[in-house]
DNA sequence: ATTATCTATAGATCTATAGATAATGC
DNA sequence: ATTATCTATAGATCTATAGATAATGC
C-alpha cells in the first residue's frame, strides 16, 4: 500500500503574502467594484503575475470573500472582546461612523459592493442578505436592552428604530463618498439618536 | 457649389424603438449594473442585433444616460406640473417611497448604479454628484419653507434634517431590496418625519 | 436617397489552466 | 519533494466599426 505522507504545508511567508493580496484586492474592489476590478490589476499591485496570485486564491470570488472576511475580522477586533450591549452598542455605531470618516476605502468597498450585490447571482449576494439581517437584529436587541432599563423614550419601536439606524448609516456613507465635506456622518447619527434616548448618549459608561 | 439638402431625419417609428431600447436597458442595468450589463443583452431583449442597437445609441454610456434621463423625466412627471413646496414636498417624498415599493426595478437601478458610480471614472459619476447636491438642496428648502410657517418643531436644523432624510431614503432602498418583506420604506420615513413636524404630515393640503 | 438593420470581424479584455522553473524546507 | 512563481495560451466575453442589404418616405 502506497505510504502517503502528510502534505508539508505552505511556506512561512505565505500568510504574509495573502495579507498583501487581500490589501491590494481591497483597493481594487473598493475603487471599481467586483465585476470591473481585475485579478490582473490586483496582482500588479502586489508585484505578482496573475497566475501567481491565483496560486493563493484559485478563483476570483474567493478573493472577494477573503476581502470581506478581513473586513469583518477588523470590525470585530475594533469593537473589543465583548460585543457592547444596549446604549453602549449605539455609541459603538456612532464611533464606527467617526472612524469610517478617516478611512474612505472601507466605506467605498461597502457602498460599491452592497450596490452590486443587489443582483441575485452576485457572488456575495447571500453574504449581504445575511449580514443585513444580522446587523438589524443586533441593533434591535440594543434598543430593547436600553428600553428594558428605562433608557428609551416611551413609544419607541425598537425594530423600526434599528432599521432606520442601519439604513441611515448606509445612506450617509453613500452621500459622504460623493461629497465628504458636506456630510458629517457621526453627527447626523447622534442627532437621530438623541431624541430617542433619555440619558445622555455620551453619558455614564 | 454643391447644393446640400437638409437631412430627412429619422423614421416615424424610431422614437418608439428608442423607447423599447431604453426600457430593456433599464431592465439589464438594474439587474446587474452598468459594467456587467452588456449591449448584446439589451439588444436581444428588444429583438435587435447588437449593431442594430448601436445605430440608435452609438456608445454604451449614451444608453445609460438615456435610462437616467428617462427616470428623471418619469419622476418629474409623477410630481406634477409644479414642484410641491414645504410640507407638501416632504409628503411627496413619502409618496415616492410608497410608489417605489411597487416598482423594484427603479429601486434596483438606483441602488446598483449609485454604488457603482462612486468610482471617480464611472460614466455617470458626475451625474450622481450633481443629483445628490440638488436633492439635498431641494429638501433643505422644503424644511426651511415649513419652518418659516411655524410648521416645524423649534431646534430642527433644516440642512441636517434634509441630509438625514435623503440618506434614509437611500439606505432604506438598499435594505428593502435585500429583504422586501422586512422593511416598509414609507412607514419608516413617516416615523422619522413625524416628531419634526408640528401639524399632521397627512394634514390639510 | 436616406435611414434602419444585419452579418462579420477587429481588437481589447479577462478568467482560468497547463506546464515549466525557482525557492523553500523536511 | 513540495510550494511558489512565471510564461504562454485557450476560450469566453464585450464594444465598436466596416460594409452590405432591407425598409421607409421625399
Amino acid at each position: 500500500m502506497a505510504q502517503t505522507r502528510a502534505p508539508r504545508g505552505e511556506y512561512a511567508k505565505s500568510a504574509g503574502r495573502r495579507q498583501e493580496i487581500v490589501a491590494a484586492a481591497l483597493e481594487v474592489f473598493s475603487e471599481v467594484g467586483y465585476h470591473k476590478g481585475s485579478i490582473r490589476d490586483v496582482a500588479d499591485r502586489v508585484g505578482l503575475s496573475q497566475a501567481g496570485l491565483l496560486h493563493h486564491y484559485p478563483a476570483k470570488h474567493l478573493l472577494l470573500e477573503a476581502v470581506l472576511d478581513w473586513r469583518d475580522q477588523d470590525a470585530l477586533a475594533r469593537m473589543g472582546a465583548e460585543p457592547p450591549q444596549g446604549l453602549a452598542m449605539l455609541r459603538a455605531m456612532v464611533e464606527l461612523a467617526e472612524h469610517n470618516q478617516t478611512t474612505p476605502q472601507v466605506v467605498e468597498l461597502h457602498v460599491t459592493l452592497s450596490g452590486e450585490a443587489t443582483a441575485q447571482d452576485h457572488p456575495v449576494h447571500d453574504y449581504f442578505v445575511r449580514r443585513y439581517a444580522a446587523v438589524v437584529k443586533m441593533m434591535t436587541e440594543a434598543f430593547e436592552h436600553a428600553a428594558a432599563r428605562g433608557q428609551l423614550e416611551p413609544g419607541v419601536d425598537c425594530r423600526s428604530a434599528a432599521i432606520t439606524l442601519v439604513a441611515l448609516m448606509d445612506g450617509l456613507q453613500g452621500l459622504w463618498l460623493l461629497d465628504p465635506d458636506s456630510v458629517d456622518m457621526a453627527e447626523e447619527l447622534r442627532r437621530y439618536l438623541r431624541p430617542l434616548i433619555i440619558v445622555e448618549l455620551q453619558g455614564p459608561h
